[in-house]
DNA sequence: TTTAAAAATGTGTTCGAACACATTTTAATA
DNA sequence: TATTAAAATGTGTTCGAACACATTTTTAAA
């Protein structure tokens, strides 16, 4: 039994030949069903033939060609995802972007996709939509989880029909092990803290601002205060304050009063996409801010630009749901694993190198 | 001709189906044989036929399924890899390691590979193992072209051979329309300038230091430069200065020279990966310095940690490499497009989010 | 030793696209 | 109308893995 290795260069793989199923049956001096039950271990083989195998299949390391695995197993797979509509929050404008993208990536592999749009004001419809794509059975369903409690209920749902789930941009605990792909907010909120930290070394007053949130942001709040009880050497009082946007005079009242009373703060976090909400109240009050904020609305790059927002931090919508069809996909396609937590990283974006991650 | 559309959720791509030639042939009433030669527009097919089977994939949007196709086409191509020695220089380590994930990604799938390793202070050995990798004909030489000159004589030698050459880490222009991966340096230089600027409001000077550099950085530098220029506001003295960093002590008195000489420096941007050599040699001299850098090295990581550097630029020498094999394996082998010029994000990294890009 | 059941091995088809080759149809010429 | 080249169309095989099914060999029971 001779196996040429040829070697030019440094190669840990030097193999210049494609070893395949009927190679090995041949250097085995077997058939390549006797090949096919070892490599399935669906038994029925000799000692002896077994034998012989394993030591032709360890000698060139075989590694079953996926394309034509694929091509066999040839099964219009279908993928579904849930996410809040684009037009009702312009926040998944991008997530919708990359799913577009990885849908006509796949689409010419034979996997089938479709997207549920739900409100993301209304749990009644997220569980209504879940319902819907349910109903047709998909091979997995990939979820922005948006509402807690529903996202167990349809998760369950999911359990008993055997469909596989799959989660991006909130991560909700008791899905354990299964695919997640997000940040991690507390994390984030750490990175928040350490960028106003290196622009204020004075032991001026920060504040954090939530502006139109519901809740979800405590783990950057948390993060944000750890880091500086982490460093004690810079010492900044924090004030935390939440605002109502939906009613823009009101807000900008709201905004006034905030900074008339406390005229020591020279930096403030926003948690969420709305610092260019804040800047726009601002305007008429003449006032040196250092800003973080999230999210790469067009509003907040401009502002960007123009050095009226410091940093954002970008949470990357579209490469989360692009990402996290792709895996299936490479999964259902070429047997993939598919990662079971898959934290992206935590982007700082500046007016500088803003432009690499518009899309 | 009815063609079903079914669909639940929205959808661009509703047909459940997967149309094949034959299924394409059914519908137009003729064999594969005569699909095939319309795909392909080999000729030999009648007015009619040519119409009635070009209706028929219109209305269904015929893509030919990639996996079959690869099968069918099944041949074993050759990727070589032309890349400065890891260990005659450890900023090559990551672009290593980038290259052997992409190589356990696509051996399986009758991708071979080979490497080459020169060395980068030897243009001969740059020389001599493109020419060693040539005379095997890969499919395509992946380089990353240090030696300007040298380079080209090796680009040359391709386009006789009809060897296809990709590029990563540097930008040669010559190689027009070329594939090409890696970072725009002059926009680098003016990231590097908008963190030192935040953390500088002050009229301080701002120190440009060269260590152990050979040229190359010019491009930095500019950006750099341009930046403070475009935003006449805050006008900083800058002063360059080149170092080496060969003999440790000589480089100590050197750089503790320098400090003495310019006691109104407050920031300092290295432009490679040295950061660490200029803090350990900082050590004794107790100033407060704000310190941009460049690449995850280990000491680079930790100094990030302590917080003796505020900010490093990420050059994913890793992510360059393993996306240069990449685009070409899937070019080959599902004829996906190779990007010309892929220029990735310039990343910002802090001691908060640098656990995400270690690797 | 014959026979039946069990165990082991081998053969053939499928997936979808690509292409070589075989066959039929049409048009042009005698 | 018969003949023949040209044009059009159809058939069959290949790629590599997977699996259903057919055949052979071995073993145990009659």
């Amino acid at each position: 039994m001779n196996i040429c290795v040829h070697s030019i260069g440094i190669n840990e793989f030097p193999v210049d030949k494609k070893y395949t199923i009927k190679d090995i049956a041949q250097l085995a001096g077997v058939s390549k069903g006797t090949v096919d039950r070892v490599l399935h271990s669906r038994g029925k083989v000799s000692e002896k033939a077994n034998e012989r195998i394993n030591e032709v299949l360890k000698e060139i390391d075989y590694r079953p060609n996926p394309i034509a695995r694929s091509l066999k197993n040839s099964k219009v797979y279908k993928i579904f995802v849930l996410l809040p509509d684009p037009k009702e929050d312009p926040y998944w404008i991008p997530a919708n972007e990359g799913i577009k993208e990885a849908v006509k990536e796949f689409n010419p592999f034979g996997v089938r996709f479709e997207k549920f749009f739900y409100n993301p004001k209304d749990r009644a419809s997220f569980l209504e939509k879940a319902n819907m794509a349910l109903q047709a059975t998909p091979d997995v369903l990939l979820m922005a989880p948006v509402f807690h409690k529903e996202s167990l209920e349809v998760f369950e749902n999911c359990q008993n029909k055997k469909v596989l789930v799959a989660l991006f941009n909130n991560y909700i605990d008791v899905f354990n092990n299964k695919n997640f792909i997000g940040q991690d907010l507390h994390q984030s909120g750490r990175v928040a803290a350490s960028l106003i930290d290196k622009m204020q070394p004075q032991k001026c007053t920060i504040a954090i601002l939530h502006i139109n949130e519901e809740a979800h942001m405590r783990q950057k709040v948390n993060g944000f205060k750890e880091y500086f009880e982490d460093k004690k050497s810079s010492l900044h009082p924090i004030i935390t304050y939440s605002l109502n946007a939906e009613n823009l005079s009101l807000f900008k009242n709201d905004v006034f009063d905030f900074f008339e009373k406390h005229p020591k703060i020279s930096s403030v976090f926003v948690t969420n996409s709305k610092a260019h909400l804040l800047i726009e109240a601002l305007k008429d009050l003449n006032r040196d801010l250092s800003i973080v904020g999230y999210d790469l609305l067009k509003e907040n790059i401009t502002l960007l630009e123009n050095g009226k927002i410091d940093f954002l931090i970008h949470q990357k919508p579209k490469r989360q749901a692009y990402l996290g069809v792709v895996n299936l996909a490479e999964h259902f396609l070429f047997g993939k694993p598919i990662p079971a937590q898959n934290l992206l990283p935590i982007d700082v974006i500046t007016s500088e190198n803003v432009i690499y991650y518009k899309d």
